[in-house]
DNA sequence: CGTACCTTTGTGTGCGTACACAGAGCGGAT
DNA sequence: ATCCGCTCTGTGTACGCACACAAAGGTACG
C-alpha cells in the first residue's frame, strides 16, 4: 500500500560509497577533482538507488536568481498576447520561491528590424532564459543563433520552427487545427454548396505562418471530403475598418447564397459584429481565440464555434519549462502541442484558466 | 522591467519589528507566548510588506511526512478510474520532495456496505488527506462526517455533493455537459426525427448521479431547441453481453429510422462495435470518456464524438490540491469544473496527458 | 530578600543541498 | 630532509524556515 520509502539523501549515498558528501556532490555536478575509482563507485550507487535530489533543498542552497525575458509582438488590452502574458505572470508568481523574475520586451510586428532590435536589448541584459514567438523566420533565426552562442535557452510559443531547435515549443498543431475546423464547419454547413474564408491582410502580409498552416489543413480536409464545395476567399484590412464594411457589403451582395464562413485569425468578431448589425442570423461562422469580442459574439449567436489555443496555459507552461530545465534540472519535452478545443456558447464557461490554479 | 525585488525573509521582518525571528515565527503560526504589543507590531509589518514565506524552505524545515489515501470504485485495466489513478501517481511523483505518499483503497460499487467498510480502513490509517468519488450519497455522508470529526480534509473527484462541503471538487458540470452533448448530437443528426439514448443498467441501478445529470441537461436542450424530436431509451445490461446484442437487434428492427444515438456512460464502444460488426456506417454515435475501445471506435468511424472529462488531470489536480492546502498552505478553489472537451478523430491526438508534464 | 513560577523573548540546531576552503597524501626537485 | 605543487578528499557554513530549548524579566508569596 505505502509507495514511498524514506527518501535517499546525498549523505546516504556518501556513506554507502565510503566517501564524503563533498565527493558525491562533485560527481553529481560532474565537477573535476574526483578520482576515477570513487567516481565509478558513486555513480554505481546513484544508478542502483535511482537517487533523485531534493530539488527544493537544492534550489534553496544554490540561492541563485534567475532572470527570464520574453519577446512578443506589441499589442493592446484584450488581445491574444495579453492572455499569454497573464499565464507567464501566474507562473512567475507560483515559482517566486525560486527567485525568478521576468522582463518584457516587445516589437512592432509590421516594422522590419524591430524584432532584432529588441532582441539585441535582450542580449545586453543577459537573461537566463528567453521565451519568444517566432513570427518572422529570418530575424528569429539571427536572434536565436546569438542566444545559442551565449548559451541562453529559448522557448518558442504559439508557433514553431523546429529547425531552430528551441528548448521547447508550446502551441497548437496549426495544420491539424485547420483540418479539425474544416470538419466542424462542414457539420455546421451541412448541404451548403458554398463557403467563404475571411482573411486579414496586414501591411501586405497574408498572415502569420500559423494562419497559413491552418488554411492548409482546412483545404486538405475539404479536398478529401467534399471536393465539390465552392470556397471563396475575401481579403479584409484591419487598419481600415470603414473599408472592411463595404468589402463585406459587396461580397454578400455578389454572393447571396454563401451562408457559412471561417477566419483563421482571431478577428472573427469583425464578421460576427457585422452580421449582428445587419440582423443576419442565418450565417454560420467559425473563428479562433477567446477574445472578449469573440466571446460576446459566441453568446450572441453570431459566431457558432471558436477554436482556442489556450494562450494562458501556453504562457504558464513556457515559464514552467524554463524553471524545470534551469532550476530543477528536469528533462523537458521539446514539442508540446496544445489540445484543439472547440468552444461553443454551451461549454465556454469552463474554459477560463482551466487548470492554472490561483 | 524587473518585477521581483529581493524576497523578504523572516529575519528582515524581525529586524524591522525590533524582535527576534522566534517571535515572528510564533506570530506567523499564531502560537502562544507573544505579548499583545509585539504581536500587533509584527502583524503590521507582515501586512505592510505582504510577506510570503518561502514554502520550499518551510517544507524542508518542518520535515513532515504526509500520507494521502484515495477511495475509488474497484475497476479493471483500461477503465476510466485507471486514468484517474495515473494522474494521482504523476502528482505524487512530482511532489515527492515534499515527502508525500499515497495509499489506495477500493470498494465494490454494487455491493452495499463495501464503501463504508473501506472507509473505516482509511480512518484506521489516519491519513492526512483523502480523495474520493462520492458515488453513493448516504454512505459518503457517513464517511465524510467521520473524516470531518477527525479533522482530515477530503477532496471529491468526478462528481460532487457540495452539501457535504469537501475541501475541493474536481470534475465536470455533468448537467451542462449533457446540454452541450445535445447541441453536438443535434448537429450530427441535422433533420433526423428520431434518436436513441442507450442506458447501462447495473444491478438494477439506473446509473450514477453523474449520468443522470447528463441526461437531464440533454433533455433540457432538446426540449428548448427541438421539442418535436422523438427520443427513445434503450436499457442495456453490461453483465450479459449476449443479451445486449439481441436487445440491440430487436430495437433496430423495430426502429429502422433511428440513425443517431448517445450514451451517457463510458461504454459507447458497445454500440460502436455492434455497428462495426453489422457493417452499418450510417449511424451517428456519441459517448463519454477516452477508453481504449472508445478511441478505437472513434478512429474506425463508428463513434463520431466523445466528450472527455480529463480523468488524469482530475487525479493530478486533486493531489496537487491537498499539497497546496496542507503543505504550502495556499488557498484552494473549492469548485473546479473541468472543461467540456469534444473529441473527434481529427483532434484526438492532442488529448493524451495534455499539460501533465513528465 | 530569596525562591518559585509564569510570561515573553532570544538563540541554536537541523532539514538536504551547494560550494568554498582546508587538509591529506604523494611524487619530484632542491 | 625540506619544500613545493599537484590531485584528491573531508569539513564547515550558508540558504530560509520550524521548533526545541534557554534565558530574561516580572510577579507573588513565604
Amino acid at each position: 500500500m505505502e509507495k514511498q520509502q524514506d527518501r535517499i539523501r546525498i549523505k546516504d549515498i556518501a556513506q554507502m560509497a565510503g566517501v564524503s558528501v563533498g565527493t558525491v556532490d562533485r560527481v553529481l555536478h560532474s565537477r573535476s577533482g574526483v578520482s576515477e575509482s570513487s567516481r565509478i563507485k558513486v555513480e554505481e550507487i546513484l544508478e542502483k538507488l535511482n537517487y533523485q535530489p531534493n530539488m527544493y533543498a537544492s534550489a534553496l542552497a544554490s540561492n541563485k536568481k534567475y532572470r527570464f525575458a520574453y519577446l512578443l509582438p506589441s499589442h493592446n488590452e484584450g488581445d491574444y498576447w495579453k492572455d499569454v502574458e497573464r499565464g507567464m505572470q501566474q507562473a512567475i508568481a507560483r515559482f517566486s520561491d525560486f527567485n525568478v523574475s521576468l522582463s518584457d520586451y516587445y516589437y512592432d510586428q509590421y516594422e522590419s528590424g524591430a524584432f532584432i532590435e529588441s532582441g539585441m536589448r535582450i542580449l545586453d541584459a543577459q537573461p537566463d532564459g528567453v521565451i519568444l514567438s517566432p513570427t518572422v523566420e529570418e530575424e528569429t533565426e539571427r536572434f536565436v543563433n546569438l542566444l545559442r552562442e551565449a548559451g541562453i535557452p529559448y522557448v518558442f510559443i504559439d508557433s514553431n520552427i523546429s529547425r531552430l531547435e528551441p528548448l521547447a515549443f508550446y502551441g497548437q498543431h496549426a495544420q491539424r487545427s485547420g483540418y479539425f475546423a474544416a470538419r466542424m464547419l462542414r457539420l455546421l454547413a451541412k448541404g451548403e454548396p458554398e463557403i467563404v474564408i475571411f482573411r486579414q491582410i496586414n501591411e501586405g502580409r497574408l498572415g502569420s505562418n500559423q494562419q497559413l498552416h491552418r488554411e492548409e489543413g482546412f483545404y486538405e480536409y475539404m479536398k478529401e471530403h467534399c471536393p465539390e464545395l465552392k470556397m471563396w476567399e475575401l481579403n479584409l484590412y484591419a487598419k481600415q475598418p470603414g473599408e472592411d464594411a463595404s468589402l463585406l457589403d459587396d461580397f454578400f451582395a455578389a454572393h447571396p447564397n454563401v451562408k457559412c464562413g471561417i477566419t483563421f485569425n482571431s478577428k472573427a468578431y469583425i464578421i460576427g459584429e457585422y452580421m449582428q448589425r445587419h440582423g443576419r442570423t442565418d450565417f454560420h461562422l467559425m473563428g479562433y481565440d477567446l477574445l472578449r469580442r469573440n466571446v460576446a459574439c459566441l453568446k450572441a449567436g453570431s459566431i457558432d464555434f471558436v477554436i482556442t489555443q489556450q494562450p494562458t496555459v501556453q504562457g504558464y507552461n513556457s515559464i514552467e519549462c524554463l524553471c524545470n530545465h534551469l532550476i530543477l534540472r528536469k528533462k523537458v519535452k521539446d514539442c508540446n502541442y496544445m489540445p484543439i478545443n472547440l468552444i461553443t456558447t454551451e461549454n465556454i464557461d469552463f474554459y477560463f484558466d482551466a487548470h492554472v490554479n490561483e
